[in-house]
RNA sequence: GCGCCCGUAGCUCAGCUGGAUAGAGCAUGGGAUUUCUAAUCCCAGGGUCGUGGGUUCGAGUCCCACCGGGCGUACCA
């Protein structure tokens, strides 16, 4: 969507750049040679065409077609009526003359099958381009050319509830992105947009005046308002099975059976700006907020920002009365709706027929507020894909109040589910808290880690690996998976210490570590040493071409919103070391040999480091 | 009813705007260690990509129909 057309110009003649991108250099070579065709007639290329012809170009499946493949001869030639092979020809003929071509990568030689062009890169380039890597800070990865302004809104938990597992895609999905495109060179602005006005907190209010218990609230408030909303949400919901298993639930429904409308009523007061509601709402909200503050941390997350719903509610009433004004929206059945797909389509409702504002309400305010103040080119809204018909309508809605061209994306994923193929829920049928579930992470590996480990770690020590591994293993489970499907959640999987886990990329870290701490091995020394990578086992470039496309797959997470693809990517480069390092020895190697492995391991555990904790998921020097 | 998403190895999943012989991990079977951390590596078996049509040089990927599952569909967020 948005990358490909902001990497690197093609470089001239001459001097490797310092940061390259073999696969953008090549597109950009490919552009040329494609261009060249085109001013000749010899093909018919748009401009618009160009990008995705360009797209054509990756990395080839296997490894005994070279290293990148271009496959646009083959649908090219049939629009202009030549023989495949023959177009391809032509192609390699113009691309292997492009200036800076001959310094990167080998002649493609001939078109091969019915016309694929593969291309390898030349060793010394290759050499070169890692050898500039391990001296580099950003490990070989240029920053975008042109950045923008992107607001990042996820995580969005009610503030009154506890946090449970559904909040943690969101969470980690959005917190991974934001990492990812600030490194990529974006201003990034994250927002967590707390839901800090709704219902839930009708419940506590409710449940505040019949039901509290000061001692408890004095001694630990989080605690005393999570039983609150519990316990008031049952009462409130009234399901004869629920108040069946909760006595005290059932006493107090049957002592209040008007319990439902009153919390809806407490809610109500409160948005009215009733003063002993709105003052309850100013004592709770600072321990509320302590309590998620208390789990981001341990996730190591964090916000720029935390608008939530409250913050945006003095602009409800323009927003209904602007788009009432336009003739966008207009009264139907006592509410207020923008109808954006005729009258039988259901409408965007902005305004209850009790004059009560909604969720899109807010979600309109809020885009109007953060294009007012931050001027984002991009909102990615990192939410469950459920509502995706809601933002489908509030985009389309704020794109006809013309809002600019702001780039407004849904960024959806799907549930997480239980063995049993259903929303993942307790033996109980109750929500995972998402404390309960960190905390069986951690405890579960740190029964892993004394089962499997080294020894010699002090207890202080042990919990740490506990913690990075067991956070770690929850966090990567989740970005290993495609964000748009549901999937199952199985902590025996993900603290697995072998397969596509945070425990096997923790590990190969680790063991990078070791061979440095083990041959006391002074890395600055390795980084700022002027040798040269050498690639002579067919391991160590294998090891190599996997290191400097660190930059490409940054660029595909960014293009979909997809931090699967990293996770992806670093298995895969945690494999070429792991092959690496089984079957070539390091320190043992003489010369030049060992130090140019000795780069390549250095190279290898920052860019995995630096590549989890893109994924805001953290590593330990001994395992 | 309508709309969106999904169906790939025994299990959990990849598969990048159609590209070469559909890939991993787990599980199963075999092999490698006087260790630079074996929490590793190497090899093998395992598939009519839900079914049936279509589009084309080429379909897991695009189109149509059907089967099966999930989600959404006017006053929750």
């Amino acid at each position: 969507m948005t990358s490909g057309r902001s990497e690197q110009p093609p470089r001239a003649v001459g001097e490797l750049p310092s940061r390259v991108n073999f696969r953008a250099s090549l597109r950009a070579m490919f552009a040329a040679a494609l261009e060249g065709l085109a001013a000749d007639g010899v093909i018919a290329v748009a401009p618009d065409d160009l990008p995705g012809l360009l797209q054509q170009v990756r990395e080839s499946a296997d490894p005994k077609h070279g290293d990148y493949s271009g496959t646009m001869a083959m649908g090219l030639a049939k629009r202009a009526g030549r023989k495949p092979r023959e177009l391809a020809a032509e192609i390699i003929r113009r691309l292997e003359v492009v200036p800076g071509y001959a310094g990167l990568f080998e002649p493609p030689g001939d078109p091969v099958g019915p016309g694929f062009i593969n291309v390898r890169v030349k060793d010394e380039a290759l050499a070169a381009a890692v050898t500039a890597a391990v001296a580099d800070d950003r490990l070989g990865v240029a920053a975008v050319a042109e950045p923008q302004t992107v607001v990042i809104d996820f995580s969005s938990p009610n503030v009154a509830k506890p946090m449970h597992v559904g909040h943690i895609r969101s969470t980690v999905i959005g917190d991974a992105l934001a990492r990812i495109l600030r490194f990529r060179g974006h201003q990034v602005i994250t927002d967590n947009h707390l839901g800090d006005w709704g219902t839930q907190f009708g419940m506590i209010l409710w449940g505040w005046k019949h039901c509290r218990d000061e001692a408890a609230y004095a001694a630990n408030p989080t605690a005393e308002l999570g039983r609150l909303y519990r316990l008031v949400r049952k009462v409130a919901d009234a399901k004869p099975e629920e108040l069946a298993a909760d006595p005290e639930a059932a006493a107090l429904a049957a002592a209040h059976p008007e319990a439902g409308r009153e919390v809806l009523a407490e809610t109500a007061r409160l948005h009215a700006g009733d003063a002993e509601n709105r003052g309850l709402w100013e004592q709770f909200m600072p321990v509320c907020l302590a309590e998620i503050e208390r789990l981001y941390r341990r996730l190591d997350v964090s916000f720029d920002h935390q608008l939530g719903e409250s913050f945006f509610q003095p602009m409800l009433a323009g927003v209904v009365d602007d788009l009432l004004a336009s003739g966008l929206a207009r009264e139907s059945r006592g509410a207020v709706g923008v109808f954006l797909d005729g009258e039988e389509e259901p409408p965007l409702l902005i305004r209850k027929a009790d004059g009560a504002f909604l969720y899109a309400t807010t979600d309109l305010a809020t885009i109007q507020w953060r294009l007012e103040h931050w001027r984002p080119d991009r909102i990615l809204y990192v939410v469950d894909h459920r509502q995706g018909r809601h933002f489908e309508q509030v985009f389309e809605t704020a794109r006809r109040q013309g809002l600019g061209d702001v780039e407004l994306v849904h960024v959806g994923f799907g549930t997480v589910l239980g063995d049993d193929g259903r929303p993942f829920k307790t033996r109980a049928g109750d929500t995972v808290g998402l404390e309960a579930l960190l905390d069986e992470g951690v405890e579960r590996a740190a029964r892993v880690v004394a089962e499997a480990g080294r020894g010699e770690m002090d207890e202080q020590m042990r919990q740490r690996v506990a913690e990075t591994v067991g956070i770690g293993a929850i966090k990567y489970a989740d970005l290993s998976q495609n964000r748009t499907t549901d999937y199952v959640f199985s902590f025996d999987k993900m603290l697995q210490l072998t397969g596509n886990t945070a425990a096997y990329m923790q590990y190969a870290v680790a063991r990078v570590e070791g061979i440095c701490s083990k041959g006391r091995v002074d890395r600055e020394a390795v980084r700022t040493a002027a040798g040269c990578v050498r690639l002579e086992a067919a391991q160590e470039r294998a090891l190599a071409l996997a290191l400097v496309r660190f930059a490409e797959v940054l660029e595909d997470v960014e293009a979909d919103n997809r931090p699967n693809l990293l996770t992806a990517w670093l298995y895969d480069l945690a494999g070429h070391y792991s092959s690496f390092y089984d079957s070539l020895p390091v320190l043992k190697a003489e010369g030049d040999a060992c130090s140019s492995r000795l780069a390549l391991c250095d190279l290898t555990g920052r860019v995995l480091r630096h590549g989890l904790g893109l994924l805001g998921i953290g590593t330990v020097e001994r395992m």
